[in-house]
DNA sequence: TCTACTGACACATTTGAATGGG
DNA sequence: ACCCATTCAAATGTGTCAGTAG
């Protein structure tokens, strides 16, 4: 609510970052680019873009880093595949972030989107993912807004930022707030730093991030047995599938065949048969445990037939466990081309249970130490590629042993180095290999009641704690006072803000692209045709009070394109404050008006604006190893945030390698066609919470912004909706931002129902 | 026939209420 | 009466698998 307008600015439009990969150093993203590698040298084009206030880069130093980065770079070198259902899933590994550089005083809202990095389908074919045809039409993107904002600075930097509570679905119709994705396709996550001064203004700059590893692929099932594995052993709900879980395959397999003997018993029983059951009666009649056995004899053909063992198993000692747990791990480790020898020796003795799986946390993954400097293979499932040349070709390159996938088209893991292969990008230390490690969890974190905190993990002491941070994320709802406050003034300052918003976007020229080069944008790549103009999305600053909306700004030079992306907001959380709030009187499902939310330009021409495809691909060599791959940030500031002008985009090989050159890198995905984003974008505006429906709604001026504001440009009627879950632990508030095609005001009333999502027909 | 998706299932974890002891 | 620890059950998060639809 805070600040709807200020959602339009983060729908930058498809970026093609997912082969952005910018090397840094083990613990620190460089999620800005350092004011003394300052990018614009590098960017073609013009290098005053941040020349105007409103777009002016804040030249602060906010960093994020991604704590589980390790993690993500293990499931990225084998290729990271995301469950996706209808009631929606949590992702694994989640994001786990820590913020620094933050002003301790101001408040900031954390978001986190989740965009296409490409225009292909996948299929997992032959042991890798291939591109089988187009994307799609994208759906409505929502912006998952972390329950913590807004919440100070102070706060996002004491602890570990966690975004678990985000579910993937892939209902189109989803209607709790769940980021929507089509399964199958690839897509990279972002989280974007709102500075929400006085909590309803935007007085600052919006920084988006991006971790190249944290790309995925989602699927309804998965695909690849090997992220299939990480994912049982890195996942503790998981845990029950593990090799001396109750729900391994081992056991699995033994209650099949203890059904099949009581089966079969029975019907000998009935048929009296003594023939068939002399000799299985008494076996597994007689002990459970026996069955058990047999169902292991029988899955595992090397063991035999031992009930004994059976029976032990199945009371294995953690001590017991734990070794077949690393022994297992290893074993998934050195299948995916990672060495976990380091990691397991310096977990405390315990095993790679311990740092790799005992500490996992559905919420927080394992904080384990990898060594990607070990790495031998991280494509063990893609066919290796010639490895074009790079500046990282005294560094090991994968020349992946496994080459049974000839495929060129299904790269091993690839993340690109933006840094090594990008002349826009800054060779800094962080491009020297590093060691993962995890950061300590915040004094916070160990301060939380709950076990989680207690068991307070960190680098030094992985097995320690299981759940380092999450009490901070998750627990923290930090239900403010503001948000009380906002909820009786952001109505008008929303759309005050989104009307602005709009016409700072709309106002800009294409020309702006050639502002581009940044500093802060530098990292950043607009998918085609992004013409956006976050920069002047927030900059609007919301008036305190509903009443006292004021028009802004400066009228739309041009009109948006109709078929704009709306970006859709989830609000994670509302306070428990504002969900006690009622406002009679106020309709039950109203609808804040929101014109031209959209900025995102139609993608007719995607060459022009993204980079070509043929332009140099990132040293495949530093891309073959997560471990050359420091945890890369891209940060972006978004009032920055620009389409890189061709000419630019084309000399910018970390924004979009070229397929062949993806296929070199060590990516487990494809490469990453230069294919535009379908224009079709759509994004969503709904405000699920019902305590911010009436403020959102009804306060609307009459006098909104004048049509003439809002030109030949559909507008994007805010469609609030009553959560429906109302009860959950966490309440979420979802703003969806509907897309009218063609519709500026498909309904009498500006304010449609949310129940209209049905209407994007055009899905 | 193949592929992708869905829902039921079993297991593990998390969470909060209930209970009992100090 | 209060606090704390323990226990229990429900809710939730997992991957698996059989069935289904296109």
């Amino acid at each position: 609510m805070l600040s709807v307008d200020m959602y339009p600015a983060l729908n930058l439009g498809p970026q093609r970052i997912g082969d952005f990969y910018r090397d840094r150093e083990a613990h620190a993203h460089i999620p800005m680019l350092p004011p003394a590698c300052d990018m614009t040298q590098r960017m073609p084009g013009p290098l005053s873009a941040p020349s105007e206030p409103v777009s002016k880069p804040q030249k602060d130093d906010v960093k994020m880093d991604l704590e589980n980065s390790a993690l993500w770079k293990h499931f990225s070198s084998v290729g990271t595949e995301m469950i996706i259902t209808k009631k929606g899933r949590r992702m694994f590994p989640g994001l786990r972030l820590k913020l620094s550089g933050l002003n301790p005083s101001v408040r900031y809202i954390l978001l986190l989107d989740i965009v296409p990095v490409d225009n292909s389908r996948y299929r997992f074919q032959g042991g890798g993912w291939q591109v089988v045809g187009s994307a799609e039409a994208r759906l409505p993107d929502r912006v998952f807004i972390h329950p913590d904002s807004p919440a100070t600075g102070a706060h996002w930097q004491s602890r570990t930022i966690s975004f678990h509570y985000a579910k993937l679905t892939n209902n189109t119709l989803d209607t709790q707030g769940h980021i929507i994705l089509h399964s199958l396709h690839r897509y990279q996550p972002r989280i974007h730093v709102v500075e929400a001064r006085d909590v309803l203004k935007w007085a600052g700059g919006q920084r988006t991030f991006v971790f190249p590893e944290t790309q995925f692929i989602t699927v309804t099932a998965y695909q690849n047995s090997k992220i299939t594995e990480l994912k049982i052993n890195s996942n503790p709900f998981a845990k029950g599938f593990r090799e001396d879980g109750m729900n391994s395959k081992k056991q699995r397999d033994a209650r099949q065949k203890r059904k099949i003997s009581d089966l079969t018993e029975t019907l000998d029983t009935v048929n009296c048969d003594p023939c068939d059951s002399t000799e299985l009666v008494p076996q597994h009649s007689a002990n459970p445990t026996d069955l058990q056995a047999l169902g292991l004899a029988l899955t595992d053909h090397s063991a035999g037939f031992r009930p004994e063992e059976a029976s032990y198993k199945d009371t294995l000692n953690p001590e017991h466990s734990l070794a077949l747990d690393q022994a297992f791990i290893a074993s998934q480790m050195s299948d995916i081309g990672i060495n976990l020898a380091g990691g397991i020796q310096e977990t405390s003795g315990t095993s790679v249970d311990n740092s790799m799986i005992e500490r996992s946390d559905p919420l927080a993954e394992p904080a384990y130490i990898s060594s990607f400097a070990a790495a031998q293979d991280n494509s063990s499932n893609f066919s290796s590629v010639p490895q074009p040349s790079s500046s990282f070709d005294s560094l090991p390159v994968s020349t992946s042993s496994d080459t049974s996938d000839p495929r060129p088209s299904i790269p091993p893991m690839d993340y690109p180095t933006l840094l090594s292969s990008s002349p826009t990008l800054p060779a800094t230390p962080s491009l020297q290999q590093n060691s993962f490690t995890f950061p300590t969890p915040p004094p916070s974190d160990s301060s939380s009641s709950s076990p989680q905190a207690v068991l307070s993990s960190s680098s030094s002491s992985p097995s320690s704690n299981p759940y380092p941070t999450i009490p901070e994320t998750v627990g923290a709802q930090t239900p403010t006072p503001f948000r009380c406050q906002s909820v009786t003034q952001d109505h008008m300052s929303t759309h005050s803000l989104l009307t602005h918003s709009n016409q700072q976007q709309l106002t800009e020229p294409n020309s702006d692209r050639n502002n581009a080069q940044s500093l802060w944008a530098s990292a950043a790549f607009m998918y085609p045709n992004v013409q956006t103009t976050n920069q002047d999305l927030f900059t609007i600053a919301a008036q305190p009070l509903p009443n006292q909306y004021q028009p802004a700004a400066p009228p739309l030079s041009r009109p948006l394109p109709a078929n704009s992306t709306p970006t859709s907001f989830a609000f994670p959380s509302v306070s428990s404050q504002i969900q006690s709030l009622s406002f009679p009187g106020m309709s039950p499902s109203p609808a804040l008006h929101l014109p031209n939310i959209s900025h995102q330009a139609p993608a007719p021409s995607l060459g022009a604006t993204l980079p070509h495809p043929s332009f140099p691909h990132p040293s495949s060599a530093s891309c073959s190893h997560p471990h050359f791959q420091p945890s890369s940030c891209l940060a972006v500031s978004s009032s920055l945030q620009q389409p890189i002008p061709t000419s630019a985009a084309s000399s910018q090989p970390h924004a979009l390698p070229t397929p062949s050159a993806s296929s070199s890198s060590t990516c487990s995905y494809p490469p990453v066609e230069i294919s535009a984003i379908p224009p079709t974008y759509r994004s969503e505006l709904v405000l699920h919470h019902p305590a911010l429906l009436p403020q959102l709604d009804a306060p609307l001026p009459s006098s909104n912004p004048p049509a003439a504001l809002y030109p030949a440009f559909p507008s994007y009627p805010l469609r609030l909706c009553q959560n429906p879950h109302s009860s959950l632990s966490i309440p979420f508030r979802h703003l969806y931002r509907q897309h009218q095609h063609g519709h500026p005001h498909p309904h009498p009333h500006p304010q449609g129902s949310y129940l209209d999502m049905s209407t994007r027909a055009m899905f």
